[in-house]
DNA sequence: GCCTAGACTAGAACGCGTTTCACTTGTGGC
DNA sequence: GCCACAAGTGAAACGCGTTCTAGTCTAGGC
């Protein structure tokens, strides 16, 4: 959804090897909100999503790669639904503290998954990590214009510092470093000095970074 | 910085396990510089410390823990340089710009220890990060206030903010998805808002410390 | 001196990510 | 029908972090 069959098409030919993909996914998913990282054990994803382990490894050659596409499709999924239900704010640093404070939501209701999916996150390579990124950031770009207006390059720009706080927090907070209070107080701060400051970026034309393709909105 | 002995003083209690625990140290740094974080095993450590494996896990009981461990020799070494040598620059921007540059050219320089230091504090335990994280916001909110002020709780929000944005670049970088020019980049970018916008947490009396009062959990 | 406790050593063993290999299955082209 | 070749299977094997075991060395108390 949101885009995401085009992100995954180019593997899946077969319609039973799309099913085969999608029980593997469900697998790692399923493992993971029972026991976070460690329990996503590559045997294990194999024996539950019914396929061999040599399998697996053909549809993912890494644990890291199958629990950066599983993360993909948690985001997508949650950026389809913050279209469906835009954030609520009269401006944009109310409406962002609003996507993130759902985000950290949801992940407090599944933080063994979200500890899986982030852990594997910030070892991830760069094209997953390009994948993750730009949902992410789309969202929050989303958040900062609001529903019509189209994200500017500095909405983009701020919006991959911001993400890279969010990321840091909650893998400090997954990690036990930090609480969760501390984590949204941290964001907090984050987007308010995001919105005091980021006109600088405006004038000073900066935030010309060429090779961010911002996902593109679905309908 | 210069007292950083009494940081690690609370093990080793004979002379002889204060070497023990150096020469590992210094194998562990030795083994990074040549190849990073996977060169960086735990028999390699050993025998070039000349231990056993055992005394190894019992000196630091984990290879992250190793890693953090030397982590903060380094960034003590640098914090002490800076002390000697302090950033020069006008205003805040430009002496933490300086700052983080001196950071990322040490880092370049040898890119292969970062790799190592970086990669496990990423997932180091609360203790480590704590200790890491002291030493690199007080690197930042030295060059903050300059020498003489003395940094501000505001000072140190803003410079925990941009020690999660550097070190995930950081991350970026030596996992090969950032190229270090994006780095510098997003790090001007993130300097220059917060500076421009920093003055709201000293508006609103730095909520950010310890709990947060202002936004209900929306959802 | 001897004895005990704890530190050190050498090395085997375990767990899990990853690779490899020999074999079977199934699917499109003749 | 048949062939060939990619995809899937099952299991063994490898690498490295980590743990465990059995034995040795060393320092302090009697």
């Amino acid at each position: 959804m949101a885009g995401s069959a085009a992100s995954t098409s180019a593997r899946a030919t077969t319609a039973s090897q799309r099913e085969r993909r999608r029980r593997i996914l469900d697998a790692a998913i399923s493992l993971a909100r029972q026991g976070g990282y460690d329990a996503v054990q590559m045997r294990e994803v194999a024996d539950l999503a019914g396929v061999a382990l040599g399998t697996l490894y053909r549809y993912f050659p890494s644990k890291v790669h199958l629990l950066a596409a599983a993360m993909v499709g948690q985001l997508e999924a949650l950026h389809d639904h913050l279209l469906r239900e835009p954030p609520e704010g009269n401006d944009a640093g109310e409406r962002v503290i609003a996507v993130i404070y759902r985000l950290i939501g949801a992940l407090e209701r599944d933080k063994l998954m979200g500890d899986a999916l982030v852990r594997a996150m910030v070892v991830a390579g760069p094209e997953e990590v390009e994948q993750i990124n730009s949902v992410n950031s789309s969202i929050i770009a989303t958040a900062i214009h609001g529903r019509g207006a189209s994200a500017t390059q500095c909405d983009y720009a701020i919006s991959l510092l911001i993400g890279k706080v969010l990321m840091t927090d909650l893998l400090g907070w997954l990690c036990g470093r930090m609480s969760i209070e501390r984590v949204r107080a941290s964001l907090s701060d984050m987007v308010a000095v995001s919105m005091a400051g980021q006109h600088v970026l405006e004038e000073s034309a900066v935030g010309a970074r060429q090779s961010m393709t911002v996902h593109p909105a679905p309908d």
